[in-house]
DNA sequence: TCATATATACTCATTAAGAGCATATATAGC
DNA sequence: GCTATATATGCTCTTAATGAGTATATATGA
């Protein structure tokens, strides 16, 4: 034991007084797509003060959203807590950001923006972001010029040179392309910057964290039932996954692993289509979703990596 | 769009000013253990106020215990952010919650407490946590009773009743012992609680959480060369992974994935051992490390569920 | 009847993972 | 030299998960 560790550090030495702020990303599936709420022409979301009343922050967060929209919110998870020093006023602001999934519902519709409206690399469903992505290797690779370390972070974070494409990453990738000034939020930037829509302060890297997370969280929990229909076809479920993790999937190895999670129970009801054979409508299977939850019964996904 | 939505919501409203302040968990390897630097006879983590002169969270937690100890921080992560009130002042207190690893060295010995010490039933490295665990059994269904739902997740969590037992899994362990009464810091006691060192605040459900999130972060990315020393043997290694995972391994089957991965490489020099054939000494390979780190290479420890 | 879309049953190859057996190899101590 | 000890390595097996493909019912609207 080192002595000067013995000294315990000071605690309340000298209390700093911060603002906090509760910043809500609310996401919802609708047109097969991602979508988020968004205020002030889609560069802020809808953020609110720490109340003292507010017991916890998670409870203070759902209470206050819930209040200011009506929506009930699914899924909830804190994602990250950034701290910006107030110029000139002595004291900090600190901001506790959250995600929550909000039922995709006939009745509203919460979308606003698509996620992909901000990171359009990121949505790797089709072969349409193709040409985006050979953009952004040839920025990288002028960017990293003959730094091999450089390219080789460029590399694996995009899926280049035999890379597979993880779309876990997307928090790296954004930071990447804020690094290469390709994004206009950089502090330098290397214009012409790439398509997407930027945000105020550093929302679009809240969004990003957002992305991963919820990329994370849909492979192994059952979170994605927050966002579907109570009740929903096969088909349903996997076009909600394969809009979280961008990526198309194999439908019948898809129906092969959902079946044996056994996370999902037919009902009686069929769905009514305007063509073909109408599909089976399924729940998720209320008996066995905590079970499920807690031992990390994974959703199938490709592989990553 | 429902209507109301299109309302911004209030911003600043009324800023509801809060003591801030940063908590570590400092995490080193000693005996084969994971260890954690406390203070107060062992009940409190170090932590300080949120300085204006920090410039961003991170930055400040690493300067703030660089400055106050001398150590060196390898990986670091955020945790959590909690919120409580304080009575009568008007307003709240948010503790940021930081992880952080420190390097095994001769020179000093930073632990002060194991992390077994305040979860015996986490370390299931040999048969010696068994009884404890049939005790814990046997508490959490009488506590269960007939609750067949309560039952399910103690099994599942717990591992019992054929399921597997999931290292990941200590924060829900131990909030699922807080909601039955069997830890001190439970607001009902189910006296007797169990053993295990307790500690101030909510300070051991964050000491819970920092041990899920090493556990998930060694499986994925090389961090727990942030613990090692810089080179190490391959036993070294392995022991290291059991000791924070809480698991025994299969030697022959880790070496082949260790070697898979390439995550290592072998220096010219040898340990020098008190019996036997001395062991080669390996390092961390760091012109793979980013690309590992990034791509999520997985080392290897018993796959889970 | 045909187009369309759901639903299901298979096969096949590849890889990862868990477990075990055997056998070198290098040191200290007797 | 011999033995105990611990490192280091090679090999076989089995099982399960994964990615991909082929084929074929089945139920609707037009």
């Amino acid at each position: 034991m080192i002595s000067h560790l013995e000294t315990p550090i000071p605690i309340h030495a000298q209390p700093v007084l911060c603002e906090t702020e509760l910043v809500a990303v609310l996401v919802s599936i609708s047109n097969n797509t991602p979508h988020i709420l968004t205020l002030d022409q889609g560069s802020a979301f809808p953020s609110g003060p720490l109340m003292v009343e507010h017991r916890s922050l998670q409870k203070g967060m759902r209470n206050w959203v819930e209040q200011q929209t009506g929506l009930k919110l699914g899924h909830t998870e804190q994602l990250y807590t950034f701290a910006d020093p107030l110029h000139g006023r002595g004291h900090q602001m600190v901001r506790i950001s959250y995600m929550a999934f909000i039922r995709q519902n006939s009745e509203h519709t919460l979308a606003e923006r698509s996620i992909y409206d901000y990171f359009p690399w990121e949505d790797r469903r089709d072969r349409a972001s193709d040409p985006l992505l050979h953009i952004i290797a040839e920025r990288l690779r002028h960017w990293a010029d003959n730094n091999s370390n450089r390219w080789q972070r460029c590399a694996t974070v995009f899926g280049l040179d035999n890379h597979a494409w993880n779309d876990e990453l997307s928090l790296q990738r954004y930071e990447l392309l804020w690094e290469a000034g390709l994004v206009p939020e950089s502090t330098w930037q290397n214009a012409p910057v790439l398509p997407g829509l930027s945000m105020h302060r550093d929302y679009r890297r809240i969004l990003a964290t957002a992305l991963s997370r919820m990329r994370a969280k849909i492979r192994y929990t059952p979170a994605v039932f927050d966002l579907l229909p109570r009740q929903f076809t096969l088909l349903q479920l996997q076009q909600a996954m394969e809009a979280l993790a961008g990526r198309a999937m194999h439908k019948q190895n898809f129906r092969r692993l959902v079946q044996q999670q056994k996370l999902v129970s037919r009902t009686a009801e069929y769905d009514s289509p305007t063509q073909g054979r109408p599909a089976q409508l399924y729940q998720f299977a209320p008996e066995t979703a905590e079970h499920c939850y807690l031992a990390g019964a994974k959703l199938p996904l490709p592989a990553i990596s």
